[in-house]
DNA sequence: AAGACGAAAGTGGTTGA
DNA sequence: TCAACAACTTTCGTCTT
């Protein structure tokens, strides 16, 4: 397989491991070999493939002996989106000596002076760069709260970089545009949170993070698809601790129901919620429609509905689920 | 007593005149 | 700009396990 490059997507599968995991869920062993050529992870002892797509960060060109790696080499930080200068910030020192530790000359070192004056005022000074930096604080401690992994977070931050440039922010408070610009990141990348929840870790109400989430879409012409279902069934089976069977079991319910036609003008969370209900009576490791609703964040009685539907149009027996 | 059920009224967003 | 509309929520009384 070629290594992903980039920010392809990465497409969640129920089965795959999280990339961090330390030891092989088969065999137990714990060497795990990278192998960033394919971008994967690999266990030592069993040779499973423990995360594929991962992103190459190694360097686009080979080299064929020791110099021409050096000399190909470009040095420095990766770029990166979450720091409000791109970590891309050469810093003028205060020693009034050059690199090799001479004393400069009295003009150079106006000059020099000169120059890290102007450094210093135009990265923090430029209300642009204030608001970014006070914007990227508060995305950090909100994607921390949220657990939300760094590529996403730089996504994020690049879509809080575009809606300053095209003016969206002005008017609008800081962290409503930023907590909206992070939940469209977790949906572009196929991990969708629910509105609710970032709200809530946000001091933002839920309707105004609507309103900025919209307006995000609106404005910088993304045209972000209808979460699917599936892509919160991982979340919600763990917080209700049901085992991957149910899980399974779940994601065949969504399918099937898709193809009846039962999930178009749905909402997504609550045709999860009501999946796992079905499939948590159907493998006997039942949940109540509350403990669903209260992790899924929606009512019970859309729930109820849902899974009526589900069980009416499925034709699954609703003496067995009992 | 907790969970499930379903009716009825209220909410915020979308659509189309 | 406004009314109709679909989906979801809130609330509440009743039935079931």
């Amino acid at each position: 397989m070629e290594p992903v490059r980039g920010d392809a997507p990465e497409r969640s599968s129920l089965h795959k491991p999280e990339s961090d995991v330390k030891s092989c869920p088969e065999c137990g062993s714990s060497s795990v070999v990278e192998d960033l050529t394919r971008g994967e992870r690999v266990c030592g002892g069993c040779g499973l493939v423990l995360s594929d797509h991962r992103i190459d960060t190694g360097a686009e060109w080979r080299a064929f002996s020791s110099e021409e790696a050096d000399s190909r080499s470009r040095v420095g930080a990766p770029m990166r989106y979450t720091v409000h200068d791109k970590g891309l910030s050469t810093v003028i020192d205060w020693r009034d000596r050059d690199v090799s530790g001479r004393k400069l000359s009295p003009t150079r070192r106006s000059e020099i002076y000169r120059l890290r004056k102007w450094q210093i005022r135009s990265r923090v000074h430029s209300s642009m760069d204030r608001n970014l930096a006070q914007a990227l604080s508060e995305l950090e401690r909100l994607a921390s709260q949220l657990g939300i992994p760094q590529p996403i977070r730089e996504l994020a931050a690049l879509l809080y970089r575009k809606s300053i440039q095209k003016k969206l922010v002005r008017g609008r408070s800081i962290e409503a545009m930023v907590a909206a610009t992070l939940y469209a990141a977790c949906r572009i990348r196929q991990k969708p949170r629910p509105l609710d929840e970032v709200a809530d870790a946000s001091r933002i109400d839920k309707k105004k993070l609507g309103q900025c989430y919209r307006l995000l879409l609106r404005s910088l012409n993304v045209r972000i698809p209808l979460s699917n279902p599936i892509d919160y069934i991982s979340r919600f089976a763990s917080q209700l601790e049901l085992s991957s069977p149910v899980q399974l079991r779940t994601v065949e319910i969504l399918e099937r129901s898709r193809d009846m036609g039962l999930t178009i003008g749905r909402d997504p969370l609550g045709l999860a919620a009501a999946a796992i209900y079905v499939a948590s009576i159907m493998m006997d490791e039942r949940r109540t429609q509350r403990e669903i609703a209260e992790v899924a964040r929606v009512t019970e009685v859309t729930v109820r509905n849902r899974y009526k539907e589900i069980v009416r149009k499925l034709g699954i027996d609703t003496m067995s689920l009992v």
